[in-house]
RNA sequence: GGGGUCGUCGUCUAGUUUGGUCAAGGAUACCAGCCUGGGGCGCUGGCGAUCCGGGGUUCAAAUCCCCGCGACCCCA
């Protein structure tokens, strides 16, 4: 038996089992610069599937796509002092030009607010400019000097940033929320991984934002990944970079901004959530091959009778919205296609041989699951489109599942120590808001706020830290 | 942030402990030819590695030492 398979079992060693799946299945490859990576094909192909469904739903609410530049001068970078600190230990530098050294370094964007904004600030005059309402989706710097994972910490990633500007606070409010509650649908439903939603602590919003709204996924290892930002930034940006508008009111105002982002991590998290022993699983949704044709041909028998079969069972597939490849390569075996499809992660394999010719039947072989049945040839179509459902909503409800099983509500810190010890996931518990507390257990325990509910919950008991009176539940966790 | 492991044909690896047997062995992939086809099928032949890079020790280095580069794992 070769090494083409995973070798390790997720349940065993989930980080050795990732990177595995990653490399193995094809979504992507290291590049030849440390904790660079390649979005291969296959994972491109699930980027391209989250921009056209993200896009579809910002534009019909009114946003466009732009482009910006990749490089941002350090003054503008350092304009406001919260975001140049939390982003400098980080930032990648340009500092000379063919041969000549620059004037002003440029920053190689980690985030493009500062440039953005100082555009902005040159469109905006009057309240009949706003609001502003721009996307863009585009590669972005970290240095990042901890260790890096495929997909999940790289120093360059691809991402979406949206930044908007608006005449009131309400409005910007207003913006946060309905962005998020996009991400929630674009994860929930279409990557099938459902998530906590809500509020970051200060200690954990974004840098120069007023607050910050997330998304929190559990991960099968008992870890918590960020699957999405929203951050009302306030006017702290408006005022240093003089974003100002003439009102209604015939007075100057500046504006209310935010911003927002997913980046490709999502795809790490697809892999490790739904993945398995086998490989890759993908929602279907979100799948760009959604079935696979193979047909199985033996020597005796009428090679085109049956290609003829696969080929008509595709394109009626294909004519009813279902995405379909059909695998007629001659030099792989049927076996080494089964195990090369599943690796990739394709929903619904689709077997077709003389056996089920003769009977005018196919095959049908789910992802998620593993089972194997017979679908009469004429109901193929409706067969799959429901398949395709039960494996959509399958794997969303194990996942959800987990995520419940992995929430524990505690009321000690030593129930809180032992939970996080024993189960991971999130451990929902009270707080007195006070950050001391947060940065106690933090460095007692490594897990963070990850969020505070949006609609607040019903306190039950004092803070789990420091005793005294609890001022909101809040959900801590482990982060990646 | 702390600790650990590792780097040998495209890939996975044997060899490193104890320097000489290594002009580096195997498997898989790849190429040619057969055979097949409902779970990575089989047979024959072929191609393929200055042992991650640099320096040092030595009569002799894949093996020992130093520096660098890169990757992985575990813990917080």
């Amino acid at each position: 038996m070769s090494e083409m398979g995973i070798t390790v079992k997720k349940s065993e060693n989930f980080s050795e089992w990732y990177t595995q799946v990653v490399l193995k299945s094809g979504l992507a490859d290291y590049a030849p610069i440390k904790g660079c990576m390649i979005f291969r094909e296959h994972s491109y192909a699930i980027w391209e599937k989250i921009q056209e469904v993200f896009n579809k739903r910002i534009k019909e609410k009114g946003h466009k796509n732009v482009y910006f530049p990749l490089f941002i001068p350090e003054s503008f970078l350092k304009k406001e002092a919260e975001h140049f600190e939390g982003f400098v230990p980080e930032v990648a530098w340009v500092t000379t030009g063919g041969n000549s050294k620059l004037e002003e370094r440029l920053a190689v964007r980690p985030t493009s607010e500062t440039i953005m904004y100082a555009t902005y600030a040159k469109w905006i005059r009057s309240w009949r400019d706003l609001p502003i309402k721009l996307n863009q989706w585009c590669n972005i710097v970290r240095w990042e000097t901890r260790a890096t994972r495929l997909f999940l910490r790289t120093r360059e990633f691809l991402w979406q940033e949206g930044h908007t500007a608006h005449a009131t606070k309400e409005e910007a409010d207003t913006e946060v929320i309905e962005i998020l509650n996009i991400y929630k649908d674009l994860v929930e439903n279409y990557l099938a991984i459902p998530v906590l939603v809500g509020k970051k602590t200060e200690n954990e919003k974004f840098a120069g934002a007023l607050y910050t709204t997330a998304l929190e996924a559990l991960m099968p290892d008992g870890k918590v990944l960020q699957m999405g930002t929203s951050h009302n930034l306030g006017q702290n940006f408006a005022k240093v970079f003089d974003i100002k508008f003439i009102g209604e009111d015939e007075k100057e105002h500046y504006v209310w901004q935010t911003s927002w982002g997913i980046t490709t991590r999502l795809i790490g998290a697809l892999v490790m959530v739904h993945g398995d022993d086998r490989g890759l699983v993908l929602p279907p949704k979100i799948a760009s091959v959604q079935t696979v044709i193979i047909p199985i041909p033996y020597k005796d028998v009428d090679k085109e009778l049956i290609l003829r079969k696969a080929r008509e069972i595709s394109e009626n597939l294909q004519k009813n919205g279902i995405s379909a490849v059909l695998d007629d390569r001659s030099e792989y075996t049927p076996g080494w296609k089964f195990n090369e499809w599943e690796l990739k992660g394709v929903p619904i394999r689709i077997e077709i041989g003389p056996r089920d010719v003769k009977k005018r039947q196919v095959t049908l072989a789910r992802r998620d699951t593993i089972e194997r049945f017979v679908v009469k040839e004429e109901e193929i179509v409706d067969t799959v489109t429901k398949l395709l459902e039960e494996i959509q909503s399958n794997l969303f409800n194990k996942a959800k599942e987990f995520l419940e099983d992995h929430t524990t509500t505690v009321k000690t810190y030593n129930d809180f120590k032992e939970a996080l010890k024993k189960k991971g996931g999130f451990i929902r518990t009270c707080w007195c808001s006070n950050s001391t507390c947060e940065e106690k257990i933090k460095e007692e325990t490594g897990a963070t706020i990850r969020l505070i509910p949006l609609e607040k919950e019903e306190l039950f008991s004092n803070c789990v830290y420091c005793d005294e009176e609890g001022k909101e539940v809040v959900y801590f966790g482990r982060a990646y």
